[in-house]
DNA sequence: GATTCATTTTGACAGTGTCAAGATAAAGAG
DNA sequence: CTCTTTATCTTGACACTGTCAAAATGAATC
């Protein structure tokens, strides 16, 4: 059994390289950028040699789908944290705080949020089944959640939920991106784009 | 004089080689990917030495960079013939009309779109200014459109413009990348999703 | 025809992803 | 403790990349 159970591995050679890898790659794109990112110039800012990486990961595909899981988990917790602020507010206050949270993390965490939903991971044969679910979590989560209130009243009960989620996500998602990628570079107004959006957005929910 | 004026240029020794090189990247990348284009391969499908294409691009960036304004004038055709289309059609109507065809180019060109919008191309040093106008014309002309049609009463008075286009792109936007990425593969609603972008962003607009 | 100059090629270099084969060292068996 | 296994890491190699410097080519102009 070449490789076992996937439990804790601490110090052989090096010492946990795999999750060293995983960090040191989100911090080259972070701070050079993409086009920066070798794996031998990583493996060689480890202090290991070219090849090292090929053991923890088949290929640079790989090594980036990781790194995107990684980014997953960090998303998931921030919009986690930011639905239970709002639990207290009312539809429109929590629908910008949602907005806001999701356009801040695909901001000050580019370097995940490019490979969570970019092509390039998602056009590779790397591309794994957990990083297809992770990501249309972010659909599904917000469908479940829409369909839950619909059924409380809280929101329109003519609104075609399915739809509405997917437009939705495509305004958070198109706003981050022009944002992210430097054609939107008013960041100062960020904060009024976001409340625009989530209120446009709230106006169909809202079933008064 | 090294460059003189950017006049006609025909037959040396190869015929136009510039506008064969831009024609056969965007085939490359529609056709085999961003990952498949290299210069190298690009010279060899034409039939000139590796080193050729840099006496018309100062390098590779700088190729994209040309591709991408290709793409902007095509983009710049359909938004406009579309927009003529939809003329005599209500505001509703015309909307859902403008957004089908901004998705659609989105999705049939997206070799051009990735570059267009792309960071790959925004996050450069080539980035040059008629490519920033170009890009931004977008949103631009979007916002002259809105501000002539409030001035004669078809637009609600108390919209904000600039922040509705700003938001109304970023879902335009935000749809065309999640399609093309090939995060949302329902591509048999992709017409309904519109309507429903469409008809929510009309309600913003909608003066009576 | 000689000259000029845009255009293209050849040679070279450092850098890349990744494969195959070997080296090392930790863990487990006797 | 030695012996074997197995995960981990390294060295060598290959084909490929973008791009620079220098040479060659050939159309256009005097």
């Amino acid at each position: 059994m070449a490789k076992s159970a996937p439990r804790e591995k601490k110090a052989y050679h090096h010492g946990d390289l795999k999750s060293v890898l995983l960090d040191e790659t989100a911090r080259i794109l972070r701070e050079e950028g993409e086009d920066a990112l070798s794996l031998r110039r990583l493996a060689a800012n480890i202090g290991v040699s070219r090849t090292a990486p090929y053991h923890h990961f088949r290929d640079k595909q790989s090594l980036l789908c990781a790194v995107a899981e990684e980014g997953f988990s960090r998303f998931n917790l921030n919009m986690k944290t930011a639905l239970e602020k709002a639990r207290g507010k009312g539809g429109q206050q929590a629908m910008r705080a949602y907005v806001k949270a999701y356009v801040n993390f695909a901001m000050m965490n580019s370097e995940y949020y490019d490979l969570m939903y970019g092509g390039k991971v998602w056009r590779s044969d790397s591309l794994t089944k957990s990083l297809v679910t992770s990501a249309r979590g972010t659909l599904r989560g917000n469908v479940e959640r829409l369909q839950a209130l619909q059924s409380r009243g809280l929101v329109a009960q003519d609104l075609d939920i399915l739809r509405f989620a997917q437009v939705s996500w495509g305004t958070h998602h198109g706003i981050s991106r022009l944002l992210i990628d430097g054609i939107y570079t008013d960041s100062a107004s960020v904060n009024r784009i976001c409340e625009t959006a989530a209120d446009m957005l709230w106006q169909q929910m809202d079933p008064s």
